[in-house]
DNA sequence: CCGCATCCCCCAGGATACTG
DNA sequence: CAGTATCCTGGGGGATGCGG
């Protein structure tokens, strides 16, 4: 979407201020939501637990995205004075209200997989 | 999800083939999530239809598109033998599949859009 | 009416290096 | 540990024009 949703303008469909293209403007992009789907199993998670879970991800996105999605009040950013540095990331009841949706496209993007997965078998 | 899925590598999940962001391979990009949501309103909708109501597509993003989607098996081309041509677009059962999850999200990008408008109006 | 072929631009996202 | 600062590149997506 991807969901991404993968920024750039965002389209207009007639006749309707579509949510459904608002929503994407919010949880758009490469890591948005394997961000929140990561924070959603836990009740928070550190920065570099979160780097650790989102193989590939640079520092430069995962910061960008976390604070994106701060902004939008998905994620809320607690920091801990302490030395070192202890910061966690935790899903607020806005960023909750998405897991729903998370779930039925988990499960329908397993079945989109297992069916793939039969087709290559029969080569 | 565009969420996008905005194409691109798939991030990789620690731990878990993660079946959401396989989905997002399939869904994500501009526009494949408003073609979805304008196909779940009718039974069938004809090229023209369709881009119409996705005010600003081009016909290469249109055409792109739903190929992508058939060939996921998320749409049904159905091509009426007349002259001038006449092509049909439908979601299948699996395509149809993920409408729940886009109403959560709607609903979900509704009561964004509201807040963020509330907010506006108070400068 | 319904597309495909081309060409091109822009920016999301990556690589790398450095700090409080 | 938890980020910033820079620079760069690839391909998603747009514009335009043609053809069955």
């Amino acid at each position: 979407m991807q969901t991404t949703y993968s920024g750039k303008e965002i389209p207009q469909l007639a006749g309707e201020k579509c949510s459904v293209i608002y929503a994407l403007e919010v949880i758009g992009g490469k890591w948005k939501l394997p961000i929140i789907w990561k924070l959603s199993k836990k009740e928070s998670l550190r920065y570099n637990e979160l780097k650790r879970e989102l193989e590939g991800i640079t520092n430069v996105m995962l910061t960008r995205s976390l604070q994106s999605l701060e902004e939008h009040r998905l994620v809320i950013r607690k920091e801990l004075q302490h030395i070192p540095p202890h910061v966690e990331y935790a899903l607020t009841d806005h960023g909750r209200a998405l897991i729903p949706a998370l779930e039925v496209i988990k499960d329908w993007g397993q079945a989109e997989m297992e069916r793939v997965q039969s087709l290559t078998d029969d080569r």
